[in-house]
DNA sequence: ACCTGAACACCGTTCAAGT
DNA sequence: ACCTGAACACCGTTCAAGT
């Protein structure tokens, strides 16, 4: 007799989901579907959809898809904790920051795309800036030449985000198809990057000759993601060290 | 008599710009489009209208606006020539390779977009990956290093060519804003990057101590855009010859 | 073979109207 | 203040129909 009549109180059985909207949730919803279908695929509509409303009731948080898509990047860069002490000398440090940077952002599909066109300014990219400089600076690299080598740092990480997340993709491609023998065969062959491979494989060896001689060693599969990474970071650290100081 | 009578004469006076459609006039057309306006306006509506025709005849021509952007990034290479012999030794060669690369893709917009989300294979990405590697090798990096080495130099190129090209658009919009006073002063600032400046400025001191000692370095006018290149391009090259061998 | 009008299934964003 | 239905001005792509 309480339960059913009245439509008008608002009953929490019937009505029982819809969370209240918010700037935090309308963003988070946007990181979830860049996790689930990746950058591309987060549409206005369907954040709306994800919190049971409408497209337009997200402008009363969000002034549009960029700035919801910035907030959505640095809410992925807000599990980064910069290393301290214990974790070694400056170098070591830097290390283990930007490897975090590249985990955390790597691990959201492709949310560092946001990095490609604007500057990130959000609070933990401004956490992380801080952090960075501060380690280049005890690295004694100059003043002067601070903001490039915390900006060549960037694009390493936003270029290595970018890469860890296309393996990661390949390798959910090759998991979902772990059913009909065809689709994973095509699927494992993509992941091998066997495409690009057949591209350099059916160039005329005369006039690529280089690439010919090196095709080995161009496959992802030879590229080993991790030991790639790892020279990379390698190869712009101590080019940063070879200069310190401003030409 | 001859010239208005026959409506069914395909008359060149009447009827007189109209070229034949083919798929280099498409791609052409698609880059003329980055140029004016940029990557993301570049639509399959506005490449068709352009050529005056339908969106649907384009794809008798291009599988989709991503073949056609490909396309379109590769043109864009068409235009730079490898360095030769008369150009001085591996490493003024690469630079001026390197160079070359990213004024051609630079002085299109930010056409260089195309190369995140995908690895160009058209023929002139494959002719200065060819001649990139030549470099590399002559310059004594390691067989297994070398397909790493001119992945690192392709992100410094992408991500250059799109700086140049952000700034290019800067200089034009101050250029366009040349009469009312007002707006030649917003145009002017936003040029000279002072946004970023007023967010770091913004920050307390206490927190993000580093960003503020070194706000007057991290200015787009301190930049210096050319000095940055440079300076950007003989870190790459002094830690790639510190790790010219595998680990 | 080449071209195209019309349609389909989407977009981001705005705005008047509701509560 | 917050929310929303409906509309506006776009998208990429397909396909049956024409030449």
């Amino acid at each position: 007799m309480t339960d059913s009549t009245g439509p008008v109180r608002d009953n929490p059985r019937t009505r029982p989901a819809k969370a209240p909207l918010s700037r935090q949730a309308v963003i988070a919803a946007a990181l979830g579907l860049v996790d689930e279908a990746g950058y591309a695929a987060v549409t206005m509509r369907r954040v709306a959809q994800a919190l049971d409303t409408g497209p337009a009731s997200l402008y009363v948080y969000v002034a549009d898809r960029d700035e919801l898509m910035a907030e959505a990047y640095d809410l992925a860069l807000a599990e980064v904790e910069p290393p301290g002490p214990v974790d070694g000398d400056w170098r070591a440090r830097l290390e283990l920051l930007v490897g975090r940077a590249i985990a955390a952002l790597g691990g959201h599909d492709d949310i560092a795309l946001v990095a490609i066109t604007r500057v990130p300014t959000g609070p933990n990219a401004l956490r992380l800036l801080e952090a960075t400089m501060t380690l280049l600076r005890a690295g004694g690299v100059d003043d002067s030449v601070c903001p490039w080598a915390a900006d060549v740092l960037d694009q390493y990480v936003t270029s290595s985000a970018l890469e860890l997340a296309a393996r990661l993709r390949d390798q959910r491609a090759v998991a979902a198809a772990g059913g009909a023998a065809e689709a994973t065969e095509e699927a494992m062959s993509r992941a091998a990057g066997s495409e690009l491979d057949a591209i350099y494989g059916e160039l005329p060896a005369d006039v690529y000759p280089t690439i010919h001689a090196l095709r080995p060693a161009m496959t992802t599969a030879g590229r080993n993601g991790h030991l790639y990474a790892t020279w990379k970071l390698g190869v712009i650290i101590d080019g940063l060290l070879a200069h310190r100081r401003h030409p």
